[in-house]
RNA sequence: GCUCUCGUAGCUCAGUAGGAUAGAGCGAGAACCUCCUAAGUUCUAGGUCGCAGGUUCGAUUCCUGCCGAGGGCACCA
C-alpha cells in the first residue's frame, strides 16, 4: 500500500464514521502532514469542524477532544497503523506501523512512464520569436514548460511538447529588415557572412535586432519597410520570403541547441506561416458562423467587424465586452488565429497540417515542424487532437489567453474551458546592479526601479548560452580542483551537469507568479538552495553505494525482511523519529508530483527535492554506514538510503537535472 | 478610469483548501574535516506576516476599505 492509498483509506474511514457516529456529511476531509515527525505522520484537523457541524445541526456544543477521541478508535483498527493520538485542542494524530510499512515500501518505484493508451495532452512552450538568441527570460518558460512535461508523464500521462514558431510576425521582419536595408544583403551574401562568422547567428542577430530599433527611431519612416517586409512574409512566397525562411529556420536550429543543452526537447513545431497558407482561420471562421457565435456589427462603432460576444470582465461598457475578431478590413485580428490554432491543437478544426521531419537527435529521437506542401513522409506521428492543452505563456499575455479560453469555450460548449490552460508565469527581470554589470545604460529614474525589465528590442538581457557558458566554466574550475584524476572529458561533462542542475534549479526554486530578479551572484550560487546542493546529496548517497560490497543492498533488504522485530525497535529507538522522517519524506514523491501537477507548479517539487537533500546532507552526517556494527541496524540504515537516493534522483530528473557521477 | 497579481526576517523567497511554536537560503556572529567528499553539518541573532476594520472558538491565510509596487486593458503582433 502506498502512502497515498493509505491516507485516502483513513480520509474515507473518517468520512465513514463522521457519518455513523454524528450523522455528519462531511464535504471535504482535511489531512496534513505535521509540523514534526514526534507528532506522527498524519494528522486530522477534522474534530474542530465537526464540533462546528454539531452545533449546528442540533445546537449541542460537543468538546473537539471528545469528538477526536471516538474517531481515533475506528482509525486505529488499520494495521498499517500504529497508534492514533488526541492532541492540542483536538487534534488526531495518526502514526503509521513503521516496521510493516517500511517492509513493504523499500522497494517502491516512484515515477510512473506514460501510459500510452490515456487521452493525450498538449504542453506547447519556450516558443520564442525566431529572430534572435534567447535570454534568460525565454529559458524561463522552456524549463517551466519542459518540467511540466516531465511531471505530467511522472503521472503518467500521455504528452506531446510543441514549440510555435512565429516566422511571419513583426520580430522576424524586423530583423530581415536590418539584413535588407542595413546590411545590405541576399540570402546568399548571407550564407556566405554566416561561414566566417566568429559568433554564432543568432548572437549576430540579437545585435542586428537592436539596431533595427534604432534605424525605425531615427526615422519613423523606416518603418515602412517593416511594413513591405511583413506584406512579402505573408504573401508567402518571392525572394524576401525565403530569405526570413532561412533566416528564421537558423534562428530555430540555434534555439534548438540552446534548449539541448538544458535538456529540452520537442516533439513538434508548428509554424505561423503553415497556419496562413492552410487557411486555419477560415476553417475556424466558417466554423463560428455555422455555429452562430460570431455576428457581423452594420452599426456603432464596431461598424463592419465581425465581433464575438464576451462576457468578460474586463470590458468597461457593453461594447468593449464584444471581441473583434475580423477587422472593417477583412483581416482578421492576431487573437483570431490563435483561436483557429488552439482549435488544431484539441482536434476541433476538421483540418491538418502537412509534415516533414526537421531534426533528428543524438538518440534518435526526432522533432517535426509543420509545412504546408502535401508529402506523405514515412513514420509520420499523429499530431494535435489533444484532450486539454496547456500554453506556457508569460503573465502579460493573461487577457488574449482568457480570450482564446473562452472563444473556443463559445464555439464547442462541449469541449469547454477545461480543455484550455494558460500556464501563466512572471518574467525574469534584471536587478538594477545586474543591469549596471552588463554595461546598460540606464537613465536616473530606471536607477530607482525595483527592477529592469529585459527587452530583446533593446539588446538588454543575458543571453541563456552566455550564462549556460558562465555556469559551467565556475562549475570545471570546481571540479578540475576537486577530481583531477578525472579525464578532461568527464571533468566537462560533470561541469555541464552542473550548470545545467544549477540554472534549471534556479529557474523552478521560485513559484510561478513570482517575478525573478535576476542577479548573477544569486544565479551563480553554488552552495544553499540550489541544484548543486542537491545534486551532491545524491552524489554522496551514492558513492556510500559505490563502497558497500556488491549486494549489500538485497543482503539488507533480506536481514530488513527477516528480523521485523528487531527493525520496529530500531524506529522506536532514540534515532528512530530522525531515520523515519527521511524514509516518509522519500516516500512522498509520488504524492508531491501528483500535487505539481494539479497545481502546475513545478517550484512544489523544487521544494520538495531540496528538503529531501537536506534531510539526506544531515542523515549523512549523523549515521556511519559503512562501519556500522548492528546487522539489522546496518540494514535499516543502507535501505533507507537507497529509498531516499531513488527518490530524489527520480525527483531531480523529473526536474530535468541529473546526478553526476562524482563532483 | 477599469482590471489582475503581489506586499512575510537586513536581502531573496516558501507557506496558508482558516488550525499545533510562521519556515528556508543568503548575509552577520560562533563551532565542527585522521571520519561513506566541508559544494556539507550544528548553534546564535533577526518577524506588529503593508495598514485599518469585519467574519470565526481560532485569521499571515477568507471578506471590505486604504496605502505601496508591478502587469494588462487596440480594427498591434
Amino acid at each position: 500500500m502506498s502512502i497515498l492509498q493509505l491516507q485516502n483509506t483513513l480520509r474515507e474511514k473518517v468520512g465513514e464514521t463522521a457519518r455513523e457516529k454524528f450523522n455528519i456529511e462531511l464535504e471535504q476531509i482535511a489531512a496534513e502532514i505535521p509540523p514534526k515527525t514526534e507528532l506522527g505522520d498524519l494528522a486530522f484537523p477534522v474534530a474542530f469542524e465537526l464540533a462546528k457541524q454539531i452545533k449546528q445541526a442540533t445546537g449541542e456544543k460537543q468538546n473537539p477532544r471528545n469528538i477526536a477521541e471516538i474517531l481515533k478508535v475506528s482509525l486505529e483498527s488499520f494495521d498499517f497503523v500504529a497508534k492514533v493520538e488526541v492532541a492540542g485542542a483536538g487534534y488526531l494524530n495518526v502514526f503509521y506501523d513503521r516496521a510493516k510499512f517500511f517492509a513493504e515500501s523499500s522497494e517502491i518505484t516512484f515515477l510512473k512512464t506514460p501510459d500510452q493508451r490515456s487521452p493525450k495532452v498538449c504542453v506547447e512552450h519556450t516558443s520564442v520569436n525566431p529572430n534572435k538568441s534567447m535570454h534568460i527570460g525565454h529559458a524561463r518558460n522552456s524549463v517551466l514548460g519542459d518540467t511540466f512535461v516531465r511531471i505530467l508523464k511522472a503521472t503518467g500521462k500521455r504528452v506531446e511538447t510543441q514549440n510555435y514558431i512565429d516566422n511571419t510576425g513583426v520580430q522576424v521582419a524586423d530583423v530581415v529588415v536590418g539584413f535588407l536595408h542595413l546590411r545590405k544583403l541576399n540570402l546568399e551574401q548571407i550564407k556566405d557572412l554566416e561561414s566566417h562568422l566568429q559568433i554564432p547567428f543568432d548572437y549576430y542577430c540579437w545585435d542586428l535586432y537592436t539596431e533595427v530599433g534604432k534605424f525605425y527611431a531615427s526615422n519613423a519612416e523606416n518603418l515602412k519597410f517593416r511594413a513591405e517586409t511583413l506584406h512579402e512574409l505573408e504573401r508567402g512566397e518571392g525572394e524576401i520570403y525565403e530569405l526570413a525562411d532561412y533566416v528564421a529556420t537558423r534562428n530555430v536550429e540555434c534555439i534548438l541547441q540552446t534548449m539541448e543543452r538544458l535538456d529540452i526537447r520537442y516533439d513538434l513545431l508548428p509554424r505561423e506561416s503553415d497556419i496562413l497558407h492552410l487557411h486555419f482561420w477560415a476553417k475556424a471562421f466558417d466554423l463560428m458562423k455555422e455555429r452562430g457565435v460570431v455576428r457581423f456589427e452594420t452599426e456603432g462603432k464596431n461598424k463592419g467587424c465581425w465581433v464575438m460576444p464576451f462576457d468578460s470582465h474586463e470590458g468597461t461598457d457593453e461594447h468593449e465586452a464584444d471581441k473583434i475578431l475580423v477587422r472593417s478590413n477583412g483581416t482578421v485580428v492576431y487573437t483570431g488565429k490563435d483561436i483557429a490554432y488552439q482549435m488544431w491543437k484539441l482536434g476541433l478544426l476538421g483540418t491538418d497540417f502537412c509534415y516533414r521531419l526537421f531534426y533528428t537527435y543524438d538518440d534518435g529521437k526526432q522533432v517535426w515542424v509543420t509545412t504546408a506542401d502535401k508529402t506523405e513522409p514515412e513514420n509520420l506521428p499523429e499530431f494535435g487532437n489533444s484532450e486539454v492543452v496547456f500554453n506556457v505563456i508569460d503573465s502579460r499575455q493573461a487577457y488574449p489567453q482568457e480570450v482564446v479560453k473562452e472563444g473556443v469555450a463559445t464555439i464547442f460548449p462541449e469541449k469547454g474551458e477545461g480543455a484550455s490552460v494558460h500556464l501563466s508565469y512572471e518574467m525574469v527581470a534584471l536587478s538594477v546592479s545586474a543591469a549596471l554589470e552588463l554595461g546598460l545604460s540606464l537613465t536616473e529614474d530606471d536607477k530607482t526601479r525595483p527592477f529592469i525589465e529585459m527587452s530583446g528590442r533593446k539588446g538588454w538581457g543575458v543571453k541563456a548560452d552566455d550564462f549556460i557558458n558562465l555556469l559551467e566554466e565556475k562549475a570545471f574550475t570546481e571540479v578540475s580542483t576537486r577530481n583531477p584524476d578525472f579525464s578532461l572529458e568527464k571533468q566537462k561533462l560533470i561541469a555541464h551537469q552542473i550548470a545545467v542542475g544549477a540554472l534549471r534549479y534556479f529557474l523552478l526554486k521560485f513559484t510561478k507568479n513570482t517575478i525573478i530578479v535576476f542577479d548573477f551572484k544569486e544565479a551563480l550560487a553554488f552552495e544553499g538552495e540550489t541544484g548543486v546542493y542537491c545534486q551532491n546529496a545524491a552524489v554522496r548517497f551514492n558513492s556510500i553505494f559505490k563502497k558497500l560490497e556488491e549486494n549489500a543492498l538485497e543482503d539488507a533488504r533480506q536481514t530488513f525482511s527477516m528480523e521485523n522485530k528487531i527493525v520496529s525497535e530500531i524506529f522506536d529507538s532514540e534515532i528512530g523519529n530522525e531515520i523515519w522522517s527521511l524514509a516518509a519524506l522519500a516516500l512522498r514523491l509520488e504524492e508531491t508530483i501528483s500535487q505539481a501537477a494539479i497545481a502546475t507548479e513545478p517550484a512544489i517539487l523544487a521544494k520538495y527535492n531540496f528538503n529531501l537533500s537536506k534531510a539526506m546532507h544531515l542523515f549523512h552526517h549523523n549515521h556511519r554506514i559503512i562501519t556500522e556494527e548492528n546487522a539489522v541496524k546496518r540494514a535499516v540504515l543502507i535501505a533507507i538510503a537507497d529509498l531516499a537516493r531513488r527518490a530524489l534522483t527520480g525527483g531531480l530528473q523529473t526536474m530535468g537535472i541529473e546526478v553526476p557521477e562524482r563532483m
